[in-house]
This record gives structure tokens, sequence and C-alpha cells, in this order.
DNA sequence: CGTGTGACTCGGT
DNA sequence: GACCGAGCCACAC
């Protein structure tokens, strides 16, 4: 099979997310080359070819809100919370400090 | 090539 | 804080 370019690069990047941060959909896109591509960012994740092993549970909303997950938004707050990353009423606790912005 | 879709984002109300 | 509308993008049909 053969996945496209835009696709290839946003799964690499995603794997310099180290374990207990996350990061954007809008950073992600932005660092694959296509900075207002979030949308097309979250389409990528939701097929996502690599499950699970691409960490796409690493990916949140840029207000700190879980966004979606493929199977339900409890597993993935399961995996982060599992990674250190804690949740609150839907919400990332401290998101800015664990946010990866690919700086 | 035009249209619809969605794990998004931002700005206004 | 919640809701809504508009903008943006890659992808499937």
């Amino acid at each position: 099979m053969t996945i496209s370019l835009f696709a290839a690069t946003v799964y690499d990047k995603l794997r310099d997310v180290p374990a207990g941060k996350v990061t954007t959909y809008g950073y992600l896109a932005r660092a694959a080359g296509f900075a207002k591509a979030a949308r097309a960012v979250g389409g990528v994740m939701r097929k996502n070819p690599f499950a699970p092993s691409v960490p796409c549970h690493r990916v949140v909303r840029t207000d700190g809100s879980i966004g979606g997950f493929n199977g339900g938004i409890t597993k993935k707050i399961k995996l982060l919370n599992n990674e250190g990353v804690r949740i609150r009423n839907g919400k990332i606790v401290d998101f800015k400090r664990i946010l990866y912005k690919f700086d």
C-alpha cells in the first residue's frame, strides 16, 4: 500500500513527541509543512494505518480538550493517563507545560 | 474537475 | 464558558 506524503510526514513528526507530552493538530500540521492543515491531520489520525504503533493519542486540540479517538475518547484518556498526562473534565491538566511545539 | 466530509481553529455573539 | 459561522486542507467519489 502507498500512503500520501502528507500522511507519512505527519506520522514521522508525531514520532518526535515524547511520552508524557502532547501536541496539537495545528502544531503537527505546521511541523509537517502544512500550517493550516490541522483538519487534514485529524483525518490522517482517524485513518491511522499504524495504530496503535503511532501515538495518535498524544494529539489534542489547541484549547487542551481531547479531540477525538477512533474507538472512544475514554481509551485515549486512559492511554494519556498511562503516560503521566492528567485529564480533568475532558481537558488536559497543565496543558501548556506538557505541550510539545516542535521548537 | 466539482462536491462533500471531518479526531481543526479562530473570532464574534 | 458555550454556540455558531467561516476559513483551510487533504482525500474519497
